[in-house]
DNA sequence: TGTTGATTGACAGTATACTGACGATCTAGG
DNA sequence: CCTAGATCGTCAGTATACTGTCAATCAACA
């Protein structure tokens, strides 16, 4: 019995499909801000994961996957590049056997200093081509849409949730 | 001598900018892909590329490469990975002993025939959230903007000139 | 108090991605 | 014909990502 033909497959839907676009974005977006900050050998991650350290002194690598969204057992190597760099560094926590708390150190705080101005050089050059009410426009979905779809991923976001156990007042 | 303070740095400038938003949504259209085609054992990357050889047939490596905006030397574990799974398979070209060329099995046919309706569902699913006004807004803007940075990425798009060199008229 | 259940950091395994390099092969020019 | 340059597939090395698991540790409750 022959098979029923495919439907009427072309890659103009492939590249029309939300998935492709958001994956193709993506690698754009990583190759620019590596192309702006390659005078600094930090990746994306590298970067978010030392902002959310400065922003967060003392949290821990759980925590920070939570501030960040990314996989905990991604950040582990995530954060042994960074200390390797002498960009942070770990102390064990003294009421919890089972914790490293991160915080910056001078290199990292410098080398943040340095970088920030290439970082956005790079943010904006992603959205360059649109006219700038496009950009407006563009981030405003994007913001909703990833805020709207945060549970979809293994890691969601949980920013201000991660903080209420770091000993401050929540 | 004291160094400069830091610019005020927030995760909200973070959580607001396009690479971190790209990021993030590749992370989310990812984890829906994979939940909604679970029972198929395909990723993304993997159906694109069977997609495109379906659309092509005796493609080789490096034009898929092209065609679908992959690495080249990422593609060819994917390669290995269909083969493996019997979606395709590889027959040297008799004109260029370097060239191996692409062709889909019946099996890899049939798979595409059926996890066609599952993709689809995911790509709504990444959407979903949005009203259906926003979401042409996104896409479109999307198409233009990915468009526009195309040579930014290691791997551009070449979706015609690829095809050029197939032996049909050019 | 003693055990259960949750949490933390770590690890193994798989899959994209990119950089840079390599031998085999093809093409063009002299 | 024969060599210089380009191209093809491949590989090594690095860096995200995700799944699932584990021992150590902690917290809560009987």
């Amino acid at each position: 019995m022959p098979s029923k033909p495919l439907p009427p497959i072309t890659m103009d839907a492939v590249y029309a499909a939300p998935g492709y676009l958001f994956r193709r974005m993506q690698q754009i977006a990583v190759s620019i801000f590596m192309e702006e900050c390659k005078a600094f050998d930090l990746t994306p991650v590298q970067y978010a994961a030392l902002i959310a350290i400065h922003t967060h002194p003392g949290i821990d690598a759980t925590r920070l996957s939570a501030v960040i969204a990314f996989d905990r057992s991604t950040l582990g190597s995530v954060i042994e590049r960074l200390q390797a760099k002498d960009y942070i560094e770990r102390k064990p926590a003294p009421e919890d056997k089972r914790i490293k708390l991160l915080y910056l150190t001078k290199s990292g705080a410098a080398i943040l200093r340095e970088i920030i101005p290439a970082v956005e050089r790079a943010q904006a050059r992603m959205l360059e081509p649109l006219k700038p009410a496009d950009r407006k426009q563009l981030m405003g979905l994007l913001v909703q849409l990833v805020d709207l779809n945060n549970e979809a991923s293994r890691v969601p976001l949980r920013a201000e949730d991660a903080l209420e156990h770091l000993g401050k007042a929540g």
